[in-house]
This record gives C-alpha cells, structure tokens and sequence, in this order.
DNA sequence: CGGTTGTTTGAACTGATTCAATCTGTGTGG
DNA sequence: CCACACAGATTGAATCAGTTCAAACAACCG
C-alpha cells in the first residue's frame, strides 16, 4: 500500500483497511453509551462495520451537545487523553475496535497517509456543521442533516427511515426538539418531504438541497491531489 | 524524523518542519484575499510565520462565516479541489507557502504522521467552535472567543492587542457586529475586562474562563498516544 | 395492557437581529 | 497642523425566530 497508488482515489473502506490491522469484532445497541467521556482509551481507534455513532461533549446531563456522527465505512480515531468526548450509537452498530492503533501504523507506514486524509475529511464535515449552526436558520439546519445523512447514511435521495429522534436532531443541531419537530412540519407542508413515523420520503430532492444550501463536495473523502 | 520519536511530544513548529522542505516565503496584508474561494491550488500547503490567517466560506457577497483562525506556527494544509474556501489575512502576515506539499511528504514520509496530527488539532478545534455555535449563548461565545485567541495567539493572560474588529468576531461566532459591541460593553461592565481602543487587559481571567467554559485542552498539539 | 419513549401543539417570553443614526479614531492631502 | 474622509464602534427602537413551559397524543415494547 504505496501512498504514490493511495493519492486520488477514494479512501479503502474500513474493512479494506481492516484487512492489515488485528482487530476485535463487536456489537452495541443504542441507548448505552459505548464510551463515557474521558474514557476513550488512549490509543484506540473504532471502525464502523454497520450502524451510527455520535460523538458528543456534556454539558452537564444527559448526552446532550452532538459534535459528529460516523456512519458506516467511516471510523473514531483516537483524541487523545485531553479531550473529553463520549462515544454513543445512535441505532444498533458492529464495530471494529483496533486496540493500538499507533503499533498499526507502526507497522504498516502509509496508514499514517490515510488516517490524515480521514482527519481532513472529518474536519471538513466538522466545519460545515459549524456553518450550519452560525449561519443557517432552523430550517436550512434541518433539511441540511437530513441531506448529510441521506448520502453519509447510503440511503439515497429517494427515502430512508431516519436513524435520529427529533431531541437527537435538536442535539445537532443545536436546538430544542420543540422546534425540529415544528421545522419538519413545516418542510412536510411545503411538499419536499413526506413522513410516516421513522419514515422519510423525499418528495422534492433538488428543492431540499436548495434550502439547506447542501454542496456534498465536503464529503467526498477523495481529496484527489492532497 | 522517525515517528517513534514524534508521539508524545508536542508538534513541531512551523520552521521546524520548513528547514526540510522546499518552500518560499512572502508577505501580505490583510484587506485582500490572499487565495478566493476555488482558487487554491491542489497541493499548496501554507505556514504561517507571523501574522493571522482566517479561512472563510463566502455566501453571496463579502467575507463573512469564518470557519478557522490559523496563528503563527500554525499552518493551512491542502484541502482538495471540491472544497471551496478563501483565505484572508486578518492582519500583516508573513508566510512560507510550500507549492507541492505531496512531494515533502513523499520525500519524508513521517511528515505524514505530523500532518496527521495537525489535521486532528485542526478538528478538535472546529469542534470546539460547532459547540460555541451550537449551544453557548453570545457572552460565552465571545468571552470563548477572547481566551483562544489570547493563548492561540501567545498574548497571554494578561493583555493583548485584539487583531480582529468586531464584525470579524461576529463572522466567527455567527452574529451581528451589534451584538457583539454590546456583549463586549457588558462583559467589560461586569468587570471582567478593561478596553481602550483594540488593547484588552482580563482583569479577571479566572472569571472569564469560566464564562466562557474555556478548556484549553482541545488546543493541546500534544495528542499524546495518537 | 401499562409503562416508557418520542412526537405534537399552544401560549408566553426573550435574546438577538435589523435598521438607522451617531460617534470616535486614524490616516491623508492640502 | 487642520480639514476631510472613511472604517469601525456605539446606541436606540422595533421586530422576530426560537426557546421555555406545559400538556396531550401516538408509537413501541415487554
């Protein structure tokens, strides 16, 4: 694995990268938090194998304050001792969990290469949230995460069953569950949406994306030329 | 540089890092763009030597939303071709611009390990600032705001020069100049700090933090165990 | 079926925006 | 050294988006 062959095409998936590290297979139901703040170990990276992670702060109570979702194919890699996150699934996850990721890269160099571009892409997704939450009105916001997590989620643009309470899209959203419940309501009145309990249907893909000014360019993990 | 020797100590300084790779030194000042939106070429990487560098996600018109600050020592590593971000100084600023970061790397392929770990910083520190968006009102936003910029800055505890107006610390914490005006005003009526013109000296730094819940942890480039 | 979790709705309230005007500091040219 | 221009800071009044509090309703699960 020559960076020279890395740089241009998309990232491996997580379980190509699996393929070189030893590693432990789990499973974890939501409701539980996988890893209290304070509590990621030092040096351990997770990879997702199915489902959806957040990773949050407290402020306080509760699980409140979601900083970052990881979707399937996507990973956790560790933080570091002084930063005070904690690790919850947001639906049923298998992961892959690396107990020493620093002795993988150890062993396999050009990992170093892929986990910067991971951390690149991470930070690009980390700052358009940070538009989203100083810049979008309410609206935007919400039709923004349901974009994000449409393609991040491999659901498509056509419908999907939303892995996310209404208090859990407040929580990234940065509002109070009262108004992303009202906010749905108003996309569903304005025809781009239809819901059914968890179900979404995306009625009108093109207008959603106008609304929540959603450029997926953030996404794509083939940051060709880094 | 072999990266047994990098982990657990802090990062290296921007010149540090240059005295290995080619690159070219210039100066600029703020009020023009130093690269617009899309303009940014592919593999060009930016240390800052001296000065402030903000990076910026234009909406319609201006250089409003100000997603990062990069301060001296820092650096703005190659972001890929979809992501479309300006760069501006915020004051005078002296830079080494390293036109083909990929051929630094290839020719010392533990920089990718430090590059790594930057781009981690780099997250934690969007994070902190999607949780200063998201859920702190505008005092601790602000007064959040104040301590970064006075340690990421090196002014310290005591008094600094502040290098921004306060519609560019509105474009940061997603507000109007006019609230910012009047926040500052009360922060400094409860006694906290003391303006003149752009000098701020923290009469009381130990409050300030506290308003602005400001753990410093995040800014730590000592990922310690990566 | 009962308990729990999540969703929906209403009414009152408030922090921040918007718009607009004024004031202050700094730099420039005469 | 003054007059002017311009950028930035400050203040006020009206408005509004989103919160808060509270209560009812629906879905899910053992």
């Amino acid at each position: 694995m020559k960076h020279e062959q890395i740089r241009g095409i998309p990232l491996p998936s997580a379980s190509e990268l699996l393929a070189d590290i030893p590693h432990q297979i789990i499973e974890i139901g939501p409701r539980r938090a996988f890893r209290e703040a304070g509590q990621m170990s030092g040096n351990e990276a997770i990879f997702i194998l199915e489902g959806i992670l957040s990773i949050y702060k407290t402020d306080g109570i509760g699980g409140r304050n979601i900083l970052a979702l990881r979707f399937a194919g996507e990973s956790i890699l560790p933080h570091g001792p002084t930063l005070d996150l904690g690790i919850k699934p947001m639906i049923d996850a298998r992961l892959a969990l690396v107990p020493d990721l620093d002795r993988a890269v150890g062993d396999h160099p050009d990992l170093a290469w892929i986990f910067w571009r991971i951390s690149q892409r991470n930070e690009a997704i980390a700052q358009e949230w940070l538009i989203n939450a100083a810049r979008r009105d309410t609206k935007a916001r919400i039709a923004h995460l349901l974009c994000e997590i449409a393609i991040r989620g491999g659901y498509g643009e056509e419908k999907m069953a939303i892995p996310l309470t209404q208090q859990q899209m407040a929580d990234i959203t940065g509002q109070t569950s009262v108004n992303v419940n009202r906010v749905l309501a108003e996309i569903e009145r304005a025809g781009l949406i239809r819901r059914q309990n968890r179900q979404i249907e995306f009625l009108d893909w093109a207008e959603l994306r106008r609304m929540a000014a959603f450029q997926p360019g953030y996404l794509e993990a083939d940051l060709a030329g880094i």
